[in-house]
This record gives structure tokens, C-alpha cells and sequence, in this order.
DNA sequence: TTCGCCTGTGTAACCGGTTACGTTGTGAAC
DNA sequence: GTTCACAACGTAACCGGTTACACAGGCGAA
């Protein structure tokens, strides 16, 4: 491979002449330019970018970290990130916390010198050990969560305004006997959709301790709820689903049980999967811009790379919004709809 | 930042004694070790990676390089890329080409000195093209191409098999006029599964010239087959689309024309995205293990920096193994199902 | 003519690690 | 007591760029 100190012999001129041509700093006559250029073109040289992030004590590369995430919700945030990133010439170095707190640390700190600024999403752990984590002179944006105590941008999605929407809406419509089905206990969002929804029905409808079940995110945990539902333990005219993924399972075993929905009972979700348009009857569900998520946050970076104050923009709290579907009765979406995004082949 | 030279200078040793302390080389002391050690600890040194991969002459990055591509596929295909890279304590830096020719040529130019090998996907790309992109010194496999007569090693999917399957599974159940829903044409995919497909009608049947509508893998264009089929153009008992995405168009244009699926008509799809077992009746399909084809080439890579010689096996085929649902009249799978992978949120 | 000043270019010191090689000191062998 | 081998450690060169500074030459003004 050749190095510049070769580009600089083939054009006969000095290591510093060859930078600064190629670089396109001033200070440099065309012809002396000229044959810097073709002895790059005649070497097919290509700068080295890590002995020139030494120096420039600059990598363009920003580090995203993430937890153990597979499907959709992984590849919009990338999507949003590396959209915006993109245009200001930066790439992404991929870290995985593989859903350890050992692993969370290495990921961290195998980042230092490879790249400029840290993109983080930590949804289950403490605030103090991130710091602990945390180089403080590395820029750092934390996604999907509320850094609360540390001083430390983040943008995050509102779950409790979420939730608490869901709920007023199914109040709506007359829905007095709704039940929740929880995420995870430790998880931060289930946590505040699972206040939404209590605050909502408390203040709304006079409600208070409305029927909760038990559910960790996954489908599985819906369709056990379902299986509960169905053997009349609980009365429901509605069930608020935390995520898509349980109203998924939900609904399955609803269907199973010859219950018809939206007829016999309401069901609303979370997250707007894309799977939700396609069920029948289609989810209504609360919409999250995963992708904005990422996009926000690439540009908080951006800025404070850039050395610019974020000011009162340290924070950004993106509002998801209602999408009406079949389950609740609402403007049912035709089954030709066609999705957005690209084909998988 | 503290760098080496501060922990020397703590541990009042030399920049070398500090070096194969920390780095866990032979010839020193325990005492001294122990010194360097507390100075690391006392500082919270790290050290700059992009310094130790200018001498080292290896980054332990590799880098991944896709086209256009969101959801699952994308997803899927890093997250089985990351498990392998992890346990051999990779990292990984994405690059994007956009879609476009021109940056495909910057992304992996963007690359020299920044990883230690490649993983391309050039779903679209002349061989020739590529051959000038890449640089010869740097190992790379290619995801889901063939490069013929190109000398790299690559992993990809036997579409052509896969369809071949597929048909021949149609056939077997009696049905004769099948017809074909083609992707792209210039993709190489879409083409291999439309040969896979005529190749099968034709050895199998006898039928030539069997019945193909075109299409572009999306469900809009799916959709117009539908349409072009419900409106009585094309006597068709069978319908095989080359994709998914197209397959769930077409059965939401046939329900919507009051087709039943399987009753009227047979429809199976390929891939096996995840929407395939939710929709109603669920879909027959060709799975394709995406994770296994970035984890397969992430192995091939990792066999290459070891300076291992692959042999025979620097091509790698996966074949897709046919999954029989409710659209075929299959071993419909229970809607209770529970699906794979973890939850979005 | 002489003194600046400005422009184009070269020399060499960095950036923060790794490592070849040289130096020192210790104990065993003679 | 020498000699020698070997282990522990230090010095400095190097990886491949960037850039502060020095330097040479050309030009206009005094």
C-alpha cells in the first residue's frame, strides 16, 4: 500500500507538499499540485485513516452502542443514525453491550481513540454506573433514556403521554373495563406506559387500581395473558397492550377462543411495528418514530462536535402518536396498503 | 486523556516496561507489573486504539458494507455478523453505499486503514466494478453474490434451488398452472428463483414457457399481479412469488376480490420474513437463514486474517428450506405461534 | 542596493502507542 | 575472580500522516 512519503517521491516533491496538495490547503502552485495528484492517481493512494486521526486527533467516526436488539427496532435506529450521519461524512462503529453490564464497560472503553463523539442506549441500567462508564471528555447523546441526575443530553421517546393518550382514547369510546398488560417490571418504558395508563383511568374515568397483567415484552406473554382473558377471570371490554408484540400474541389466542375483536373486546398496542397494519383486524397502536430517535440524537452529536451549546435542546422528547386501526374499530386500514421500506432481497 | 507516558512516569518505569506490563508480555516483574497496574488504575488509562493499530498494523475492526437496505434482512444480517465478530473481539464499522455506484467506491475507500478486513454486499454491481473498488491487499467476502469470475470468497443463498423446491412442491400437489411473480430484472436473486422456477416447470411438467408477471419485490407490485389475476387475464391455480413482500400484496388483492387462499388458489412466497406466519392464512415460503449468512462470512473472514487458506470452502451456499403453511394448505402453523427474536422495545 | 514581506516548499517534531535492540545486573559455571 | 547466559528494563526508531517553523527566492518600496 502506498504511503504518502511514496506519493511524495513519485511527484518529487516534500511529505509536507504532498499533504497540503492533497488536502487542498492553500499554499501550493497548480503545477506542483498537478503531479502531486498524479502520482496519487499513478499509486492509487488512499490516505491512512488512522495515523491521520492521530494527528488530527479527529476519527469522523461515531460509536453506537446498543443493547441486545434484534429486529426492526434495531436497524430503524441505525437507519435514523446513519441517515444523518451520513451527510456530514461520518461512519459508525457498531458496539454491542450484548445486554451485560460487564460487556457495557468494554464496549465503552474499547471505543476510546476510534471515535469522536457516543451515541448510547442503555435502557436497563443505573444511572451511576453509566457515569462510571462514561469517558466525560467524549461527547456523548444517550438514546431512549432519561439521564436524569447526570448532566447528559438524551432524546427519548414520551411513553407516559403515550400511554395516557391510548387510554383517554379507548375512554373514549365508552371502554370502562380496560386492562393493561405490562412490560418488564425493570424496563423504564413499560414503566412509564404502565403510569399512563393508571394516571389516565384515575383521572379520567375515576379509576383507580385498574386490572393489570404481567407481561415481559414478548409475545408469548401476551398470548398468556389472552389465555387468562378467556377463561372469563377478569372482565374486559378493552385490553392496552405495552407493546405491539404482545398484542400480537393477545389477539391470536382471543382468536383461538372464538373471541371476535373489536366486537367482543377492544385491543390496543405500542410501538406501531410493521407487523401492526398487517393483522386482522390491523392494531391500533401508538406510532413511535424509531427512526427520528436516531436521527435527533445524531444531530445533537453533530452539534456539540461542532462545539456548539445544545442549551435548552440537551433534552428532546419525542411525542408518538395514535394510529386508529381494526382492533379498536377505528379507520381500519385497507389490507392493500403497501408498506413502506424496502423489499428484504 | 492520560496516555502511556503519564502511566510510565507514575510508575516510575519506562514507556516499554509499561507497554508489556499492560499488554501482558513476558519480562516483567511482578512487582513492576503491579506498579504499572495501579498507575493504569490510578489514571484511567486506556489505551488510544487508533495509535496501537498504526503499529500494530491490524485494527481488530472489520468492516461491514450494505446497500440500501432496511428491516429484517439489514438487522438479521449484522446480527449474525456481531455474534461472530464478538467472541473474536471485532468490532464493526458500517459503511452504506446508498444505492449508488459512486459512493460504494467512497465507502470502501473510507475503509483503508480502518479495518482489517471486508464484508461487502453488492446486490447490483458488476463483477468488473467491483474488482477496481477493491483493494487487493485487503481480505474481503462477499454477502449474497457470486463472484464468478472473480476470485473472492463468498456466502450466498441458493435461490435457484430454493425455487426449484418450491415449484416442484406446487407441482407435487397437482396444481399445473402456476404462476410466477418475478423480482427486478437486473437483480441476480429474483433471476436465479425465476430460472429455479421455469428450470422446475419444465423437467418436472413439462410445461415451457410457463406464466411470469413481472414485478420488483414490493408489495405494491405484488399487488398489481393480483389484480392482474383476479381480473381473469391468467388461468392460475398456483401463484409463486419471488418474494414476501410481493406475496402478502397479492393476498391482500385476492381477499379483497373475495378469493379465498388456499381454496381458489395456492400462493407461496420466499425468504420467510417474519410478517409470513402472522398473516391470515399464514404463508408457505422458502426460509432463508439470514443470520447464517453474515455469521458464515464473518467466519470466512475471520479464517483469512488468521492466514488460514479456505480451501474448497472459500464459497459457501446456504440453502433455503421450505417452510409449509396455510397458503399451500400445509401444516398450517398455529396462530398462537410465538415468533422468534426479541421484543422492540 | 538594501531591507522587508510574502509565497511556495522543505525539515522535522509531533500524535500515542509497539518493539528491535542495547544496556545493566544477577547467578551459575569455569 | 572471570566469563558467560539470561532476565529485566530503558532508549529510540518506527507506524503514516499533519503541521509549526525554517528557509529560499521574488518583488516592491525606501
Amino acid at each position: 500500500m502506498a504511503t504518502l512519503r511514496d506519493v511524495a517521491r513519485e511527484a518529487g516533491v516534500s511529505v509536507a507538499t504532498a499533504s497540503r496538495a492533497i488536502n487542498g490547503l492553500g499554499n501550493v502552485t497548480a503545477p506542483t499540485k498537478a503531479a502531486v495528484m498524479a502520482a496519487v492517481k499513478k499509486l492509487n493512494f488512499v490516505p491512512h485513516s488512522g495515523a491521520r486521526s492521530l494527528t488530527r486527533r479527529k476519527t469522523d467516526t461515531v460509536g453506537v452502542i446498543l443493547p441486545d436488539l434484534f429486529g426492526e427496532f434495531f436497524s430503524e435506529i441505525i437507519r435514523g443514525i446513519d441517515l444523518v450521519a451520513h451527510e456530514s461524512g461520518m461512519h459508525l462503529l457498531l458496539g454491542n453491550m450484548h445486554g451485560s453490564t460487564h460487556e457495557t464497560a468494554a464496549a465503552i472503553a474499547a471505543m476510546r481513540g476510534r471515535v469522536d463523539g457516543l451515541l448510547v442506549m442503555p435502557p436497563d441500567l443505573k444511572p451511576e454506573l453509566l457515569s462510571d462508564y462514561l469517558d466525560p471528555a467524549l461527547p456523548t447523546v444517550l438514546l431512549n433514556y432519561d439521564a436524569g441526575s447526570l448532566d447528559l443530553p438524551f432524546v427519548a421517546v414520551d411513553n407516559y403521554r403515550g400511554a395516557y393518550a391510548m387510554t383517554e382514547a379507548l375512554l373514549a369510546r365508552g371502554m370502562r373495563q380496560i386492562v393493561h398488560i405490562a412490560g418488564p417490571k425493570h424496563n423504564r418504558d413499560a414503566r412509564d406506559r404502565q403510569r399512563g395508563f393508571v394516571d389516565a383511568m384515575a383521572k379520567i374515568a375515576k379509576i383507580s387500581n385498574p386490572a393489570i397483567l404481567p407481561g415481559d415484552f414478548s409475545e408469548e406473554s401476551g398470548a398468556q395473558a389472552g389465555r387468562l382473558l378467556v377463561q372469563g377471570q377478569l372482565p374486559a371490554d378493552a385490553v392496552f397492550a405495552a407493546n405491539d408484540q404482545m398484542a400480537v400474541g393477545l389477539m391470536a389466542e382471543l382468536a383461538n377462543a372464538g373471541k371476535s375483536v373489536p366486537c367482543d373486546v377492544l385491543v390496543a398496542g405500542f410501538d406501531d411495528i410493521p407487523l401492526a397494519r398487517h393483522l386482522n383486524p390491523s392494531l391500533t397502536t401508538m406510532q413511535v418514530k424509531i427512526d427520528r430517535l436516531g436521527s435527533t440524537a445524531m444531530m445533537m452529536l453533530l452539534r456539540i462536535l461542532r462545539g456548539e451549546t445544545l442549551g435548552g435542546a440537551s433534552a428532546t422528547i419525542l411525542t408518538p402518536t395514535l394510529i386508529a386501526r381494526g382492533t379498536t374499530g377505528g379507520a381500519a386500514t385497507p389490507a392493500s396498503v403497501v408498506a413502506a421500506g424496502a423489499s428484504p432481497t
